[in-house]
DNA sequence: GTCATTCCATATCGATTGATATGAAATTGG
DNA sequence: CCAATTTCATATCAATCGATATGGAATGAC
């Protein structure tokens, strides 16, 4: 009983994803956020609090969104090695959006907030369990299956792994070109042995 | 025949490369390097021009500093893994200051500012081929001497080992403790056969 | 000692920041 | 049709931003 919204919380939410994942927490304004969106500020201070729990509000939906897009290759059954290419061209892919190179907003974030935003930092962090508890799951399924070596320390290639896909990431928004991110990715894929 | 300036601006360069280090560019403001440098506005303007001309000696100084330091390990004769070993520890040390875990200024700045400041993004730049090359000499060497099978890209070896650099980095500001670098960088490693 | 010059300390500039307040527009219940 | 409620659009807030201007302090030349 009364105006309604003019937005789809959801939909401003991707887009101020977007603007983050461009510019990063600081480099981004409330203007460029209501400009991006479309809503204005008492929607979005409405919906979200205040830029920064909009901030996380974006980081949740990258992860809820973009990376469990990508990791869905890891849960199906098959071949670990090939799943696990699959996972990182997937990943590479959204590196590249329509603003441009602008890489994995996890390792953005993380590079920008860690050190000063717990909350943030938290985030992240549990952005990396997900990564790396995927790759486990596979990479064990592979040593089962006997396409890794029954002496190779899952856990630590799970880590390995997910943080290439931050090194990935960050060679995308530093400018290096694909045939440099993808060489880099198979260059690190042969410690799999 | 005039006053003396109270500061040396190498100095001045040193304090603003960690201000900078820890909290990146955007979150620094001319007033903390003021601060932190003790020099005043009309010092550090009439030393570097801007806030920005400020930021770029910094990243000069960096490499001057810090990076080489940490490559003279490459430089020196002796067998290749543990130059390069020595190498990846004295380059984790750097990325801990009085400051905290504040990672690798290049790599901070590259996710920063690579896609919006093409300044940066060329020192950045210039800063990986020095890793690059320095990686690569001490690989060709190695492999010369057989300590590095004959089938090996060096090239590509090169390039991913100056990007393990940066994900040393990365994972140290990310709050990773040390016993998590070492596995990267050890995992990391293996890539080398 | 005097004066020109350079530097230090601080005040100040317009612009922009995150956040809030204000009043009109749009809706529904009565 | 009107009052109550919620949203929209915009004006405005104090604080801070990068950058500059101003005035006094410190030096060397003479």
């Amino acid at each position: 009983m009364a105006r309604p919204k003019e937005f789809e919380p959801e939909e401003a939410l991707e887009k101020a994803m977007h603007q983050f994942w461009v510019k990063g927490y600081h480099d981004t304004s409330i203007r460029d956020l209501v400009e991006r969106t479309g809503v204005n500020y008492y929607g979005l201070y409405g919906e979200f609090d205040s830029k920064h729990g909009l901030f996380l509000a974006a980081l949740d939906h990258y992860q809820r969104t973009v990376t469990a897009e990508a990791l869905g290759e890891l849960r199906k059954s098959g071949p670990m090695r090939r799943a696990i290419t699959r996972t990182f061209e997937r990943l590479a892919k959204a590196t590249l959006t329509p603003d441009g190179r602008v890489g994995c907003l996890m390792c953005n974030t993380a590079v920008e907030m860690a050190p000063s935003d717990p909350e943030a930092a938290e985030k992240f962090k549990a952005h990396t369990k997900l990564l790396r508890d995927a790759f486990r799951a596979k990479l064990a399924e592979g040593q089962q299956a006997g396409e890794l070596a029954a002496d190779k320390d899952v856990g630590a290639l799970a880590e390995f792994l997910a943080t290439t896909v931050y090194s990935a990431g960050f060679l995308t928004r530093s400018g290096f070109g694909e045939a440099y991110v993808a060489r880099h990715i198979r260059t690190a894929l042969t410690a799999l042995g």
